[in-house]
DNA sequence: TGACATTCGTTTCATTTGAAACGATCGTAA
DNA sequence: TTACGATCGTTTCAAATGAAACGAATGTCA
């Protein structure tokens, strides 16, 4: 009557998943800590309005999957730090329009190299066909989750 | 004298597997929370305990990658709740032996086959080569963090 | 127009987290 | 034996987290 033998929970997926991702988040927010001063979720704001600014709050909400009350605490702090400014929208007052400033867009320039460095350091040993194959697999995951939570 | 053009954050590894990575967790804490009542942390443990049992609270931690801290508060709920048994270690007073007790063992039987159901779930639509060379994939990043980390 | 729901961003609250301090026990070497 | 450092597990503390409440602004529809 003893069911399930052997359960091996360093070869079930979710667990190492979040083993390894945490490693490598640790990895890289030590790194952006200690060379710029900033936390994971700054950077991520950095990242997306580095790219497409101007972008409101909500803007960011959607492009880096945090929930708003993240963001808002990473924008805050990137005010006083003076890494972004802020302007009010034009025709709806609710939306604040967010730029990287002149700081910010220097620490931007500075951390993507040194991100994509990172990123080369974790993966070498992959070949470009593994990497895509990795990302191909994140995204039918990524695809099974959005049918399991729609239902 | 722009560098870094169009970086990309939504095909950022660390970033792609962090956010797949979270929900996963979340969608199985979901399931663990509603239908048994215990939290990851507390899965997790009871997971190589049903497996390895008896360990030492150290012993938890070697084989969950949880820190001592989690581990501790982990095991104090799970006793409090019946679900696991301690007994002083015969010659290392330090020690202290843990087995899941009866109710514990009932609850890790009900769980494991549920956790592979989940785990079935999303990765439908992967062929068992994939899903062995996502594994390959993790394996070989942690191999590249622990030389990282280890200069 | 007015009433009501929705959206945006902030803030509050309880919980979780990891680092560090801690007491207790053990191993080791003088 | 007696110090001294290492290990085990708990607890403390400050920071991070997400859910929910919130005020302000906008959209919708009668």
């Amino acid at each position: 009557m003893k069911r399930s033998p052997g359960f091996d929970l360093e070869s079930f997926l979710p667990y190492r998943l979040s083993v390894t991702t945490n490693r490598v988040s640790r990895a890289f927010a030590a790194q952006y800590q200690q060379e710029f001063g900033i936390s994971i979720p700054e950077w991520r704001a950095i990242a997306v309005l580095g790219a497409f600014a101007p972008l409101s709050s909500n803007g960011i909400v959607e492009r880096t999957a945090m929930d708003k009350a993240k963001v808002s605490r990473a924008v805050a702090n990137l005010l006083k730090r003076g890494l972004i400014e802020r302007e009010p929208h034009a025709t709806d007052q609710r939306l604040i329009q967010l730029t990287l400033s002149k700081a910010g867009r220097k620490i931007y320039e500075a951390v993507i190299p040194r991100a994509r460095a990172i990123e080369a350091e974790v993966t070498k040993g992959l070949s470009k066909a593994d990497i895509a194959h990795l990302h191909w697999t994140l995204d039918r995951i990524s695809a099974r989750l959005d049918e399991t939570e729609s239902e």
